[in-house]
DNA sequence: GTCTATAGTTGGATAGAC
DNA sequence: GTCTATCCAACTATAGAC
């Protein structure tokens, strides 16, 4: 089932997460997936050809794991829903960790690659308006544009956040309790309008 | 007045806002410098060492543009020096984009490299209490753990944007105003409470 | 203090056997 | 498809002259 090149890319992304998208060494990671450097040229063109398509590979699981959903399983009242989306990317499992130690770099790799960019804001503006959209549900009386900020700003300050944890700066815990706030403070002023 | 290393600092402050730290070579630092690489080892232990010092130099760059304030000019309000020192950062100048950059990438680059997470959190905390401070003179009243929670978000959100800002996902002003609505977002529930 | 020249390493990439 | 062996470029770091 899993082939060779997802075995690769599974390795590359415990590799991205261990050593960063710049650390990334093709002889690690042959060690890490198991394989000899010469199959990794054999099944990708080059370093970089790894790297892009482990970005993608880690974009697919990540919208995976966020979506989740039982079969069957009570469905999630829309602010379940929204902690849901904002509070998964903070939590301390490899895959979570993998995911957006990768989205950090890719986020960073971006300001010095326009080729980047362009990925990364598509992503960006999908994501925001998911939020937007769970923040509509909560507060259905709220105007789309004060919504839309608040998304902005609370997928932005995720991103800070998530820094901060993955960086050492502060404890998970921590990340989400001041995440989870967030989005009360940003629901209150929602409601007050 | 402008000693050798200083000039070294400035120019890896330029380097490193051009290729990011990942892409700073001795090299082109020297070139950049206008010196040979023999001297930047002979003035720096290592490229560690130079990246080390460069966070330092930047920071207390930051500090300065952010502290200034003319002679004869009027003292500015607690709540306009709170502005200040959370807009600054947001300011699409040769100067702010350099220390900006530089301080995503060393964000960035610390979630990889131990040696620079200390010097990060050490600088990260001193900015929080600086935020948290400021917050508690326009809200004398609030309590001191909502005011350090509201100066981590606020600090986080803005390490968010900027990295938004600087990957080319919004401009420069739209990201101002976001900011400026979350310090009157965290105001009013510090005034709240 | 500063430069030039170069040593020493690391790591990406390829050739060729199996 | 996969491995072993190896070449070669890119970089960091040092030695030694001035």
């Amino acid at each position: 089932m899993a082939s060779r090149s997802t075995q690769i890319l599974e390795a590359a992304a415990r590799v991205i997460a261990r050593r960063g998208v710049r650390g990334l060494r093709v002889e690690e990671l042959a060690e890490e997936a198991g394989v000899s450097t010469g199959l990794i040229y054999y099944h990708f063109k080059d370093r970089t050809g790894v790297l892009r398509q482990t970005l993608e590979f880690i974009n697919d699981r990540a919208e995976r794991y966020t979506t989740a959903q039982g079969p069957d399983e009570e469905p999630l009242s829309p602010r379940e829903e929204l902690d849901q989306v904002l509070l998964l990317e903070l939590q301390d499992t490899p895959e979570v960790r993998e995911n957006s130690t990768a989205w950090g770099e890719l986020r960073a790799s971006a300001v010095f690659d326009p080729v980047l960019r362009e990925d990364l804001a598509r992503a960006t503006l999908a994501w925001v308006q998911e939020v937007a959209a769970l923040l509509g549900q909560v507060q259905p009386l709220a105007p789309a544009a004060a919504l839309a900020a608040a998304a902005e700003r609370l997928t932005a300050l995720l991103e800070g956040l998530s820094m901060r944890w993955l960086s050492g700066g502060i404890a998970i815990e921590h990340a989400r309790a001041l995440m989870t706030e967030a989005i009360e403070v940003e629901l209150a002023r929602l409601r007050q309008r």
